[in-house]
DNA sequence: ATCATAACGCTTTTT
DNA sequence: GCGTTATGAT
């Protein structure tokens, strides 16, 4: 045989081989994961098994190489190989390692490979997966979002950049604090330059790697007058960044990027280092970052990117779709895939984001399928009032848990974290389990930050920030005349503010605090040489005791709560000690400081979660409630004057569709609490955009004529045993059956205005039904809940607070409200 | 220095 | 409507 046709058959035989690991995929997924070589645009719509790709294909690089693309034969290959991959080539079933040997060329270690996420609960998901098809070598894959790996890589590099290694990183709350400082000194009037708006355009110069001095050039040459105060702004910003060894989060990005640009050796190190870069949620990825990721990969050029352009909800914060419609006239070979079967959601559901997102007019164009057939219609629930909404969704859920479905199972989705508030309102009352997801973040709350600005200090004496935020908390009688004198000499002498502290003796100034000041030090030197002896969580006990925080705060019941996330803390740290490599007091702080709560999300546990849109991306709930779908909220009236940003939010109502498995219930308000005022908007737009065929909803909206939610349907029942999920019991008849509605206010019952009577479910809010009449003692059953005795009854203004044990567990429910779902037993 | 109240402003989404 | 911040009083 010529080696020519040798070689031909070997490839092909091989491939085959190869793809028998692969076999559960599909054939876009396939070739997705057998392109191992040279740059690859993957378009993954929603639910097209993305992630399941993106670890195959790391699966595949580590197991073969280039194996199953590179026509590549080896020298000692010979046709006895040959006639044994061709056999093998015909069967199924996994591939024995011997023959796995032949296929390989050129295995790749796992830590050439880099998974660079956008959040880190996808990173999270990566490894975790990863490391569950691979084993724990898979744990060297650098899997991480990008901040975490610009971080790792500045630590080891940055300081060629003069930035010390350990510097501190500085969250987005710093961020302001600091340009807060620098407008006050430069006597900029916050009403005329929001800090949030300055660091805006300071954000958008950095990803365009413009250096204050750039951008103070760019300026002067350009006609907006502003800009050139905003640049002083940027330049002095930047210098206290500095001088405070502080990097905030776009920093991390730019600096990176400068290093591998302008650095040779650098450059050469890390792209020494990868040999493969995969990008994820490639179409959120800001200019700097593609930078970033097409450095790291180098000439080799074997970068993978996986994107959804539909799915791009982040424009606002610098992501730019053009990284993905331009991808191809950057790497000129690439190769294109689109995932387009969907194997998330039933038809309708796909049916109907297909259609809403037909109204783009900026995308390559996609259409999701599926082989699961059509399933239900959504659903478009119109209620009176937003806490009418609420309660819709709360009795829902409480009617399909008693149904057999589990707390977990559902997901209500919001545009704004605001609109949490009614809901959670709602679910209080029914005393459903829930979560939300978002808002105030713990390590935002103050008594956290008191506690991790110790921790800065304490690891960074430079940080003055963070300094400033505890020199006198818990009060030691440092006071403000004190505090200003201090950053004025450290501001002359551009010194750190502990430095001058320090050397309170040679100022007369500073001399009647001279004593305090002096303990003051003393404490923080003496933290620093416990930080370096003693484990995390032993210091971070010392450090309560030592500055007397705790004593401090009092025993109020708000020091109580206080009290309790400072110990919540101290579980963080535990947890971190316990699962980090070397744990680290900086190591800890970098953690806190690129992980929201947000990814700590258990989908897991027996909650209804409640969230954003924008945290919703990338999960997935068998019953997704979608709130608040009315013009000037969802879109948002911002967005509505400009088409760009309305199609942003005609791609995040596309994520919110796209969210759910089975069912997806739309729901709007008539009138809504907003902002503090009663408003009163029409559906969604978005709404109008679904095809008839895919929804059931009101025949005239205004008017609103929907009943309630029944019991769960057979198919149903049916699906959850497909998930293999056990079953409490049966749905069975309980006091709300079929379509009662179980409080005023659904079903258009009007509140006072001539509208004309609806014609659905309107027993119970007609006639108010008589309560039932509980007292201690008493056994009921509650439709979710199963049995249980009154613990106690506190009446209440019209109406009366139940304590409930349910099999051990006290619950607290509201007379009027859990009324349907109980019966007496 | 600490507390209370008034005023304010902010209402998109977050690594 | 909310929470945060600025202001003033004790």
């Amino acid at each position: 045989m010529e080696r020519n046709e040798f070689e031909r058959r070997f490839f092909l035989a091989r491939r085959q081989v190869i793809e028998r690991d692969f076999a559960h995929l599909n054939d876009m997924q396939k070739k997705s994961v057998l392109a191992t070589e040279g740059p690859l645009l993957l378009l993954a719509g929603a639910g097209s098994g993305k992630t399941t790709v993106l670890i195959d294909r790391i699966a595949n690089l580590i197991r073969y190489g280039r194996g199953s693309d590179s026509p590549e034969v080896p020298e000692e290959m010979g046709e006895a190989e040959l006639a044994l991959l061709e056999a093998e080539a015909g069967r199924t079933g996994p591939v024995p390692e011997e023959v796995r040997e032949l296929c390989a060329l050129d295995p790749v270690e796992p830590w050439r490979v880099i998974a660079i996420t956008f959040t880190n609960k996808a990173a999270d998901e990566l490894k975790a997966r990863l490391e569950r098809k691979l084993g724990p070598g898979a744990g060297d894959v650098w899997a991480m979002t990008f901040h975490s790996a610009c971080v790792r890589i500045l630590r080891k590099s940055v300081e060629v950049l003069g930035i010390s290694p350990n510097f501190t990183i500085y969250d987005a709350a710093d961020s302001v604090a600091v340009m807060k400082r620098v407008l006050r000194e430069l006597n900029l009037d916050e009403k005329q330059f929001p800090p949030k708006s300055v660091l805006g355009a300071i954000s958008r110069a950095k990803d365009k790697l413009q250096s204050p001095a750039d951008f103070a050039a760019a300026a002067e040459k350009g006609w907006d007058p502003r800009q050139k105060y905003i640049a002083r702004a940027y330049t002095e910003y930047a210098r206290r960044l500095l001088a405070a060894d502080a990097l905030d989060f776009d920093d991390l990005i730019y600096y990176t990027v400068l290093l591998l640009r302008d650095y040779p050796e650098e450059r050469a190190y890390w792209q020494r280092r990868f040999h493969y870069v995969l990008v994820d949620e490639y179409q959120d990825t800001s200019h700097a970052q593609y930078l970033l990721a097409a450095m790291l990969a180098g000439e080799r050029e074997n970068i993978c990117v996986v994107g959804d352009d539909d799915q791009s909800i982040y424009r606002f914060r610098g992501a730019t779709i053009e990284n993905i419609l331009s991808f191809e006239n950057r790497f000129k070979n690439a190769r294109v895939i689109k995932l387009e079967q969907n194997y998330r959601s039933t038809g309708h559901i796909l049916s109907a984001a297909n259609a809403v997102i037909r109204h783009n007019a900026e995308r390559r164009g996609k259409n999701l399928w599926t082989s699961a057939g059509d399933g239900e219609k959504l659903k478009l629930v119109v209620s009176d009032g937003d806490d009418a909404e609420a309660e819709f969704v709360a009795s829902s859920i409480v009617n399909a848990v008693a149904g057999g479905m589990r707390w977990s199972d559902f997901a209500v989705l919001y545009r704004m974290n605001v609109q949490s508030n009614r809901l959670e309102y709602a679910f209080k009352r029914l005393a459903i389990p829930y979560k939300v997801v978002g808002g105030t973040r713990f390590f935002d709350r103050a008594e956290i930050k008191d506690m991790t600005s110790y921790l800065a200090v304490v690891n960074n004496p430079a940080d003055d920030l963070r300094l400033l935020r505890i020199i006198n908390t818990p009060a030691r009688g440092i006071g403000d005349t004190t505090v200003e004198r201090l950053r004025a000499l450290a501001a002359a002498q551009r010194r750190p503010i502990l430095d001058i502290a320090a050397d309170a003796g040679s100022f007369p100034e500073l001399k009647n605090a001279a004593g305090k000041l002096a303990k003051f030090l003393a404490l923080i030197m003496e933290l620093r040489t416990l930080s370096e002896t003693m484990p995390l969580e032993d210091f971070y006990d010392a450090l309560l005791e030592k500055t007397g925080y705790l004593e401090a705060l009092g025993d109020s019941d708000e020091a109580l709560a206080r009290r309790d996330n400072i110990m919540e803390l101290k579980s963080n740290i535990v947890s971190y000690a316990a699962s980090a490599e070397t744990p680290s007091l900086a190591g800890f702080l970098d953690e806190i400081a690129l992980y929201s709560d947000l990814d700590s999300v258990d989908t897991q546990g027996e909650s209804v979660i409640l969230m954003t849109i924008h945290a919703a991306k990338g999960l997935e709930f068998p019953w997704v409630f979608l709130v608040g779908m009315e013009e000037n909220l969802f879109p948002s009236s911002r967005s509505t004057d400009s088409e760009e940003d309305l199609e942003e939010e005609r791609r995040l109502c596309y994520v919110a569709l796209t969210r759910a498995k089975r069912r997806l219930t739309l729901t709007a308000a008539r009138r809504r609490l907003l902002f503090g005022h009663t408003t009163a908007n029409a559906v969604s737009r978005f709404v109008e955009e679904i095809p008839d065929g895919d929804i059931d909803k009101p025949a005239d909206l205004r008017m609103g004529s929907e009943g309630f939610t029944r019991e769960p349907d057979p198919e149903w029942l049916e699906y959850r045993r497909r998930e293999k999920t056990p079953f409490p019991e049966a749905p069975r008849r309980g006091l709300v059956g079929g379509s009662e509605t179980p409080r005023r206010g659904f079903g258009g019952v009007s509140q006072g205005v001539r509208r004309p009577p609806a014609e659905g479910p309107k027993t119970a809010s007609q006639s108010p039904k008589t309560l039932p009449t509980l007292s201690a003692g008493d056994v009921i059953r509650h439709k979710a809940f199963g049995e249980g005795t009154v613990v106690a009854v506190t009446s209440m203004p019209g109406d009366a607070l139940l304590t409930v044990n349910f099999n051990g567990t006290q619950k607290r429910l509201m007379l009027k409200a859990a009324a349907p779902f109980i019966t007496k037993k």
